[in-house]
DNA sequence: TATGGGGGTTCCAGTCATGGGAAGGTAAAG
DNA sequence: CTTTACCTTCCCATGACTGGAACCCCCATA
């Protein structure tokens, strides 16, 4: 398979493929031509790492996720607590957003919306309450 | 005032500062000496950065605020608008990390978690379903 | 046999908003 | 005078790609 069919049937971009190359995520063998010969195994494990980036791991963790995925000998716990892990993180990221979500929307609220100058949204970023 | 009093006050990394003055954000006069020398006013303004960037709004949305904010002119409708489209960016973040959370929440607890390699969480990302 | 199109290849630069650290000038304190 | 604490510029690194240039390769058609 050349990488372009690869990228389709994997959900990334060839670019992205390349470079999961480049920082040694797969490891393609090479045609004489030079193009890359994706097999089968490459195919599978460029979805796994599709899946797991959608999930939001960084590649670092995809990294650990392959090696533990490879390892017939692996325990479990050790996959769950990378998860877990990332769930906190997550959980993390959301509740800041949400903190932001919330005093913008009462901004916004408060808001006229019109051809006057006065803005408490304005009145906020300047004067910090 | 100097750079790490400002920074200080605006509750900035000094490094911040200098890129904000880099990037045209803020245009501190200079000393003698080459320091940067703050006026009230710049500190000001780099308060109202600090607050529109915890808000998570962009460098480019606090360049056009901050425009905003300087505008006696301005129609509040502008500044709405820009937080309008700003909380509507969060709510898709939350959207989406909420989707993935939700995924890994019910993987993790499908997960044994123990010394044993059945993984429901690699099994998910190996199959996608 | 040219030629055109649609693959593929490498390499370099840019993104966003900083952060780290080196090398050096300056100011305040003891 | 020396130490310490600032300040300056400059360049490199981050994460995870993305865009683009310049070039190679294979196949089909006129």
């Amino acid at each position: 398979m050349n990488i372009g069919e690869v990228a389709e049937r994997a959900g990334l971009p060839a670019k992205t493929i390349r470079y999961y190359e480049d920082i040694g995520l797969v490891k393609p063998p090479r045609d004489a031509n030079g193009y890359r010969a994706f097999r089968d195994s490459d195919l599978h494990k460029l979805a796994f790492l599709a899946r797991a980036r959608a999930l939001g791991f960084s590649i670092e963790d995809c990294r650990v996720l392959v090696g533990l995925y490879q390892d017939d000998h692996r325990a479990s716990a050790d996959v769950k607590r990378v998860a877990e892990e990332h769930l906190t993180r997550i959980d993390e990221k959301i509740a800041q957003l949400q903190g932001m979500r919330d005093t913008l929307a009462t901004l916004v609220d408060a808001c006229h919306g019109d051809d006057r100058p006065d803005c408490p949204i304005l009145k906020d970023l300047a004067e910090g309450n």
